[in-house]
DNA sequence: GCCCAGGAGTGCA
DNA sequence: TGCACTCATGGG
């Protein structure tokens, strides 16, 4: 089944590729996207994009398609920063996801210190190597393995899939959620979760923000990275060095709209600088 | 061959 | 608490 939604506001390129997800390929005219156990094809058609899957209530939840954006883009823009304005205007048909938890968790865990392109190999291989195999629209792919998998699996398998160093973190990480289980974390608020995260091995700050922000739905989170880093030396004149610090510079800067922002200058500095 | 990547853990002052 | 050092890996 399908639905559609007005592209000005969806655009498949801007969502998929603005480094929030990891799991999608360009296929015939749009993208094949995998989330958790489920896979659609997304695709522009006139003024329209449209979604097809065999979930269109998951679809529709993970597009984040409840939330107006127009309003969001205005008060981006309200703040006067060139990059910020400019971001909000050229990617006005980006969107924030809305993903599962735990396939977040591992996800970012393997992000650091790493660069995009091989964050998605390594999260390939797992998922071929762990997940089962689906498909959809005559499309093979794998779904994201269960915590049970990932913690039956052992070090030497992370490591083979090119995880490097990390792989003693998603061992011990995925054994942990294996005994305590994750839901438990839903309903905190972000900074009581934030502060639960950062007890998890291989979660620091920076993670732990892109786990809440894109796992948890907590759009009030600031990631600071290498890219923000940048752009609060050369966008904002900022002077601090802590990344600390600078978190709590743009949280109180951007409040309820931080996660928004954050992406909308994190994708805008890498595509046009 | 070097530099970098959506950083975090550890040890030591 | 702060800070330097180290940790695999491969794309550019």
């Amino acid at each position: 089944m399908k639905f559609d939604f007005d592209s000005t506001y969806f655009n498949p390129e801007q969502v998929l590729d603005c480094g929030q997800t990891f799991r999608f390929a360009p296929i015939k005219e749009g993208y094949f996207a995998v989330s958790a156990d489920k896979a659609c094809y997304i695709h522009i058609d006139g003024n329209k994009t449209v979604v097809e899957s065999e979930d269109s209530d998951y679809f529709y939840n993970y597009f984040d398609l409840a939330r107006d954006y127009s309003e969001i883009i205005t008060r981006a823009k309200s703040h006067n920063i060139p990059l910020l304005s400019r971001s909000a205007e050229e990617l006005k048909g980006l969107r924030l996801l809305n993903q599962n938890h735990e396939e977040m968790l591992y996800s970012f865990i393997i992000s650091q210190n790493n660069n995009i392109p091989r964050i998605k190999g390594i999260i390939s291989r797992i998922c071929a190597g762990l997940g089962e195999k689906r498909e959809f629209l005559g499309q093979e792919y794998y779904t994201f393995p269960t915590t049970q998998k990932l913690a039956e699996a052992g070090r030497e398998f992370f490591k083979s899939v090119g995880c490097g160093y990390r792989d003693i973190f998603l061992d011990e990480t995925s054994n942990r959620i294996l005994k305590e289980g994750l839901d438990h974390l839903l309903p905190l608020p972000t900074a009581e979760l934030k502060k639960q995260l950062l007890t998890y091995k291989g979660v620091g700050a920076k993670v732990a923000d892109c786990v809440a922000l894109f796992g948890f739905g907590k759009r009030d989170s600031f990631p600071v990275d290498v890219w923000i880093e940048k752009i609060y030396k050369e966008d904002f004149n900022g002077t601090l060095t802590d990344r600390n610090k600078i978190n709590e510079y743009f949280c109180s800067l951007f409040g309820e709209d931080s996660g928004y922002i954050q992406q909308y200058l994190f994708y805008g500095k890498r595509t046009f600088g």
